[in-house]
DNA sequence: GCCGTTTTCGGCCCGACTGTTTTCAGTCG
C-alpha cells in the first residue's frame, strides 16, 4: 500500500506552500485530503485505478490529479518545483514553537536565514531584533525554543504522562476555590503517545490557581501567563497547558480541549448546520444571538441532537455520523474484563510465582489467568522445555485444587521461529488451555516471510492468540514489515484472536489495526504480558486503545466468563 | 484546494496570549 506515502508528500506540499505564504485555507485542504489518504483503510492505488479518488472526502479534482500523475509517473511535478525552490532546512524551523510561516519568510528574506543553524546564529547575534515587530524578547524565546526542539525526544507515552497528571491536578486541588479539575486533550482520548498535557479547571479565583500551577516546585520553565490560562514545561520537554475557566461553560470548554482538532471542525461545522455557533464558551443561537451555556459535556452532544460520543472515538473517522444516526458501539469498559490471557511467572523470565500471579488476579477480580511463560528459542527470556512445561501443567493442577472460584489457565507463549515453525510441537500445544504465539526473532526478514510465518501460525489449529503482533515498541523499536490486510483476513478464516498487548510501550494491536480487526470479523484480546503482578493493573492502558477501536464487549476474547471463553478456544 | 438540505461562489471554527507598538499581527491549540 502506497497510502502512507502519498499522504506524506501531500503532508509535505501543505508544509511547503505553508512557507510560501500560500492561501491558509489551501493549506488546511493538503494536510486535511493527506489524513484522508492515510486513515484510509482501502489502498488508495486501487482507488485511482478505479477512478474513485474524489469519492474520498477531501480529496478533489485538483489533488486526485495530482496523486494520479503521481502514481503514474513516480513523481509530481509541482512538488518538486517547490523542493527545488524552498531551502532545504526551511520546513524544519516551522517546527520551533512560536515560529510561523510568516515569521519564518521574513526571516528568509531579510536575513538570508536557510536552516536551524543561520537561525540560532541570527538569534544569538541579535540580528533578528532589528526586524519589524521583532525584539529582545523574542530573539530570546526562539533561542529557548531551539534548545527544547533539540532536547524534545518523541512523544510521551502514557506511563510517563500519567504521574505527571497525577501528580499536577493531586497538587492544584489543594488550592482554595478549586472546584473541577480534570485532564483533556489527546490524554483524555486515550492516545498511545501525548505530545503535550491540556488540563482544565473550575475555580472561584481562578488567579490563585495560576499562581500555583505556575510555581510548583516541578516547574522548570514558564512559557507564558494570563489571568485564564498558563503554559510550563517539565520534566525538560513536558509541556502541560492549564486553563481555568468559568462553572457555566464546563461542558464546552471541555469538549473543545479534548479535541479532536477534526472532530471539533466537524462538529462547529454540524452545529453551524443547525443554527449554532459552537465555542469553548457556549453554544450561540444565531438567529437570537442568545448564549447557551453547558456545564456538562453530555448536554452540547444532545442539544446537537446525537448521542454522547466518548472521548477516545472523537476523531472524525465516523463518531459524529454514527451519533447522529443513533448507532455508536456500546464500548468496553475496564470492568467487562474477566481475565488475563498472557502473564509470565517466575517460571520464564516473570519476577512472581503463579501463585502469586494468580492471587493479584483474583484480586483484581478476575475469574481466570493464563499463565503464557516463554517456548525454549527464548534462551535469554528463560523458555521452558516440553519436560519443564510438563512440571508447570501439573503445578497448576495441583495449585487449581487450592483456588476457590479462580481458574489458572495453562498457557505458553510460542514463539514464532525464524523458519516459520512454532517452537513447540503440536501435541504439547494441545495440551495448552491457550497457546499465544509471537515473532521475537529475525524481526528484519522480508515483508512476504514475516507474513507468512505469521500466517501459519494463525491457521495452527492449537494458536489461539497472536501476541503483539506488529513487534513495535514506542519510541524505540519500528513494527516489522508486514501484511497485516492479509494476516487479519487469515485470522478471521481461522477464528485466531489477535492480542492488543496493554504494556504501555507496546499497545500493539494499535487503535486504527484494531478497528479494521473488527471490522474484518477478528477477535481481540487485551492481554497486559505482566512479568510482575503489579502490572497486571497496566489492563487500563488496553482498554483505552480497544475504545478508541470502537470495541464492544462482545469483541473482545477474554470478557467471556469461563465457560464461554474455553467454548471460544476451540477452534 | 474543497464543498453544497440556505451556496457551483464564497465561504472555510474560534478565541487567548505574546511581543510589539499604541492597535494588532502572528502563533497556538
Amino acid at each position: 500500500m502506497k497510502n502512507k506515502e502519498i499522504a506524506k508528500v501531500l503532508y509535505d506540499m501543505g508544509e511547503l506552500l505553508e512557507l510560501k505564504g500560500e492561501n491558509r485555507f489551501k493549506i488546511i485542504a493538503y494536510g486535511k485530503a493527506a489524513r484522508a489518504i492515510e486513515s484510509l483503510k482501502e489502498d488508495f492505488e486501487q482507488v485511482c485505478k478505479e477512478k474513485r479518488l474524489e469519492s474520498v472526502p477531501g480529496v478533489g479534482k485538483a489533488i486526485a490529479q495530482k496523486v494520479e500523475e503521481y502514481l503514474r509517473t513516480g513523481k509530481l511535478q509541482v512538488y518538486e518545483d517547490l523542493v527545488a525552490q524552498t531551502p532545504q532546512g526551511l520546513a524544519e524551523l516551522l517546527n520551533v514553537s512560536g515560529l510561523g510561516p510568516k515569521t519564518i519568510s521574513l526571516l528568509h528574506e531579510k536575513l538570508n536565514v536557510n536552516n536551524m543553524e543561520d537561525l540560532e546564529k541570527a538569534a544569538r547575534e541579535h540580528r533578528i531584533r532589528r526586524l519589524p515587530r521583532m525584539g529582545p524578547t523574542s530573539e530570546k524565546n526562539i533561542v529557548k525554543s531551539i534548545e527544547r526542539y533539540k532536547k524534545r525526544s518523541t512523544r510521551i507515552s502514557l506511563d510517563v504522562a500519567e504521574p505527571v497528571v497525577e501528580e499536577i491536578v493531586g497538587y492544584l486541588q489543594g488550592i482554595e476555590g478549586l472546584e473541577h479539575i480534570t485532564p483533556a486533550g489527546s490524554y483524555r482520548r486515550g492516545k498511545e503517545t501525548v505530545g503535550d498535557i491540556d488540563i482544565l479547571a473550575t475555580s472561584t479565583r481562578p488567579g490563585d490557581v495560576i499562581s500555583a500551577f505556575v510555581r510548583m516546585p516541578m516547574v522548570e520553565e514558564v512559557l507564558g501567563k494570563g489571568p485564564t490560562k498558563a503554559s510550563i514545561i517539565v520534566k525538560e520537554t513536558i509541556q502541560v497547558d492549564l486553563r481555568i475557566v468559568e462553572h457555566r461553560s464546563y461542558g464546552t470548554v471541555l469538549q473543545y480541549f479534548t479535541g479532536s482538532k477534526d472532530h471539533n471542525v466537524k462538529l462547529r461545522q454540524i452545529a453551524l448546520g443547525q443554527g449554532y455557533s459552537l465555542s469553548e464558551y457556549s453554544l450561540k443561537r444565531i438567529r437570537d444571538g442568545v448564549d447557551l451555556f453547558f456545564d456538562r459535556e453530555e448536554d452540547i452532544y444532545k442539544t446537537l441532537r446525537m448521542q454522547y460520543i466518548p472521548p477516545e472515538m472523537r476523531e472524525d473517522t465516523g463518531e459524529i455520523e454514527a451519533a447522529m444516526e443513533g448507532r455508536l458501539p456500546n464500548l468496553i469498559e475496564l470492568s467487562d474484563i474477566k481475565g488475563d490471557l498472557h502473564v509470565h511467572s517466575s517460571w520464564s523470565d516473570g519476577r512472581d510465582s503463579i501463585e502469586e500471579m494468580a492471587r493479584a488476579a483474583r484480586k483484581l477480580g478476575y475469574e481466570y489467568i493464563a499463565l503464557s511463560d516463554h517456548s525454549p528459542a527464548i534462551g535469554i527470556a528463560g523458555g521452558l522445555t516440553p519436560e519443564q512445561l510438563d512440571k508447570k501443567i501439573e503445578a497448576i493442577s495441583a495449585l487449581n485444587d487450592e483456588l476457590k472460584g479462580f481458574t489458572v489457565l495453562v498457557g505458553a507463549e510460542v514463539d514464532i521461529r525464524a523458519d516459520g515453525e512454532l517452537d513447540y510441537p503440536d501435541d504439547l500445544l494441545a495440551k495448552c488451555d491457550v497457546v499465544v504465539a509471537s515473532v521475537h526473532m529475525a524481526q528484519q526478514q522480508k515483508e512476504r516471510t514475516i507474513t507468512g510465518r505469521l500466517i501459519t501460525a494463525i491457521e495452527n489449529k492449537n494458536v489461539d492468540i497472536i501476541a503483539h503482533p506488529t513487534g513495535r515498541i514506542i519510541g524505540q523499536r519500528d513494527p516489522y514489515e508486514v501484511d497485516m490486510h492479509s494476516v487479519l483476513a487469515a485470522a478471521a478464516r481461522a477464528g485466531t484472536a489477535m492480542e492488543i498487548n496493554a504494556y504501555p510501550t507496546r499497545l500493539d494491536l494499535n487503535d486504527v489495526w484494531s478497528r479494521t480487526a473488527k471490522d474484518m470479523g477478528v477477535r481481540l484480546a487485551i492481554n497486559t504480558d505482566a512479568h510482575q503482578a503489579g502490572q497486571l493493573k497496566v489492563m487500563r492502558y488496553g482498554i483505552r486503545v480497544a475504545r478508541r477501536a470502537w470495541l464492544e464487549k462482545k469483541d473482545v476474547l477474554n470478557t467471556f466468563g469461563l465457560r464461554e471463553l474455553r467454548a471460544a478456544l476451540e477452534k
